[in-house]
DNA sequence: CGCCTTTGACCCGCGC
DNA sequence: GCGCGGGTCAAAGGCG
């Protein structure tokens, strides 16, 4: 079944290199710490963080396309959105989302194409440290009926 | 009350 | 150095 490679890992034995204590350090230090090491500390939290997540986009990055007249599919995991985008030469708007489970890092991005408004350009990034929330099994059935064509690599596709 | 979405502000990298 | 674009934060408000 060719559909079933898109699918997300359901569970995984492999941790996400993304630090659990990352955000409390860096709500602390901007508490805390005077304006220049704030700055500097900010900056090696950041190169830090653009290592990993370098590391996890080689790792774990899912693209893929469906057309559906619904931005979010249930894929069985909960999401809480966290930031929405106007991106340049698209009328629709990005949606960021994190898994809502604990200490579990992965993020996707939700956004339609720009000229053709059914298709849904669905980005995973990471891979979920805990099993799926509830059956994954509608999901599939989704992909099975709106599932145009799919890719795996580290570049997300064209939305043009 | 806890978790969610919304949304403007902020940060950072990059190209010029 | 500056402006732009993309990604994230966090306060405020809503909902079950």
């Amino acid at each position: 079944m060719e559909k079933h490679q898109v699918m997300l890992p359901t569970s995984s034995t492999s941790s996400t290199p993304f630090s659990s204590d990352f955000k409390v350090d860096y709500i602390n230090s901007t508490v805390h710490v005077e304006n220049e090491a704030i700055r500097t500390q900010r900056k090696a939290i950041s190169a830090q963080n653009k290592r990993d997540k370098e590391f996890i986009i080689k790792q774990h990055r899912y693209v893929f396309q469906t057309k559906s007249p619904v931005d979010v599919l249930d894929d069985g995991y909960q999401w809480r959105k966290y930031g929405k985008k106007i991106v340049k030469n698209n009328k629709f708007p990005r949606s960021y989302y994190r898994c809502s489970h604990q200490d579990c890092n992965v993020k996707k991005q939700i956004q339609r194409h720009s000229r053709d408004e059914q298709i849904v350009v669905t980005t995973y990034e990471g891979t979920h440290t805990h099993p799926v929330d509830k059956s994954a099994e509608s999901f599939d059935q989704i992909l099975g009926n709106l599932l145009i064509g799919n890719l795996v690599c580290n570049v997300p596709p064209t939305l043009e």
